[in-house]
DNA sequence: ACCGTCTAGCTAACAGTGTTAGCCAAGCGA
DNA sequence: TCGCTTGGCTAACACTGTTAGCTAGACGGT
C-alpha cells in the first residue's frame, strides 16, 4: 500500500538478514526496483527510516514481553527476544529515542511489562531494565569471555532481585 | 615518538572533543599535518585505530575503578567515569572486543575491581557489570525519561544488591 | 476533450567516506 | 657511492547520503 511502509519493510528485512551496514539507500532502492533518489519522494532521509525501524523494534519487543507473568519469565523473554533479533534490539536500544517522531504510547507499551512485574515501582522497573539491558548488550557485543555461564549470571542477577519480593528462578 | 601512538593520541582527543563521526582518516591526517593515505604507513586501517582506542579506554576505566573500596563507591566511580567520558565509554563497551589485538592483561585489569567487590565471585561480578553497564548505557543514550531520578535507581539497584552481602548506599 | 497540477519515477552530480597504487625525496648503512 | 628503507605525496576507486532538475503518466475541473 503505502510506499513508505514498503520501504520500512524492506529496511527491516535487510537489517535482520544482512546487518546494519547493508541498509543503504541504494540497496533499499534496488530491492524495490527503483533508484536511490526516488526514495526521497516518500521519506525525508535515512534518519527517518531508522526512527521508523526503532519504533517497530520497540513494538515487537513489547509484544514479546507482554505475556510474561512474573520476573523470571520476563527476564527469559527479554533475553530470548534480544538474542533472536540482535539487530532490531540494537536499533531499539542504542539509538537516542526520537520521542517526537515516535507514535504516542509506544514507549509506555514497552515499559509496561517491566512495571507490572515490579508492582508499579518505577525506580525498580528502571533498575530491572538496566540490568536486563546491560546483560543483553554485553552478551550481544561478545564481551563476556567465551566460556562464561550466562544462564548462571541471569539466574544470580534475577534471583538476588532488583524487584522487591520476587523469588529466585533459573533462566535457561 | 612513535608516529602510531601520535595518531592514536590525536584520535582520542578528536573523539572526546568532537565525537566519533569526527574521527575520520582525513581529519586525523589534517591534525597531524599530513595527507590521509600517509596514515597507512603507520597503521593498517581505521579498525586498528579503533581497537587501540578501545584498549586505552579500558585502561582508563580500570584506573578510575581501582581505588574504589566497596560496592557503593565502585558503582559511583563507574557511573561518574562513563558520564565524564561518554565517547570513550562507548568505544570501550560497544565495540566487539578484539581480543587478539588487545594487550594481554587489559581485560583482566578492567574486570579486577568488580571481582574484588564481589569477593571473587565471577558470576556476581558479571551480573554487577551488566547492571552498571546497562544503567550507564541507557542513561548515555538518553533513554530514561527526562525527569527520571537516576540516583534513586542506582541506589535501589545497588542496595538491593547483586553482590552477596554488600550494604546499601546512596550514589549521588 | 483539453488543460493544469501533482505524483513518482529518472539521470547527473556533489561532498564526503575508507582505501589502494604508484611515485619520489631524504636518510642511512655497507 | 650504491642501494634500500622510511615516510611523505598525488591520483584514483568504490562507496555513502543527498540535492537539483527533468519527465511521463494519472487525475480532476471546466
Amino acid at each position: 500500500m503505502n510506499r513508505r511502509e514498503e520501504i520500512v519493510d524492506v529496511a527491516e528485512r535487510l537489517l535482520e538478514r544482512a546487518g546494519p551496514e547493508a541498509v543503504t539507500m541504494r540497496r533499499l532502492a534496488d530491492e524495490l526496483g527503483i533508484q536511490a533518489p526516488s526514495l526521497y519522494k516518500h521519506v525525508a532521509g535515512k534518519p527517518e527510516i531508522e526512527a521508523a525501524l526503532q519504533e517497530r523494534a520497540l513494538q515487537r519487543l513489547a509484544a514479546a514481553l507482554e505475556a510474561a507473568p512474573d520476573l523470571p519469565s520476563l527476564a527469559a523473554a527479554y533475553r530470548a527476544w534480544a538474542l533472536r533479533h540482535p539487530r532490531l534490539y540494537e536499533i531499539a536500544t542504542r539509538l537516542p529515542l526520537a520521542r517526537e517522531r515516535l507514535a504516542p504510547g509506544v514507549e509506555a507499551a514497552a515499559a509496561a511489562p517491566l512495571l507490572r512485574v515490579t508492582g508499579g515501582d518505577l525506580t525498580a522497573a528502571r533498575a530491572l531494565w538496566g540490568l536486563a539491558h546491560g546483560l543483553v548488550d554485553l552478551e550481544l557485543a561478545g564481551r563476556f569471555p567465551p566460556g562464561a555461564d550466562l544462564d548462571a549470571v541471569w539466574a544470580h542477577a534475577m534471583g538476588k532481585r532488583v524487584a522487591p519480593g520476587a523469588g529466585a528462578g533459573a533462566t535457561g
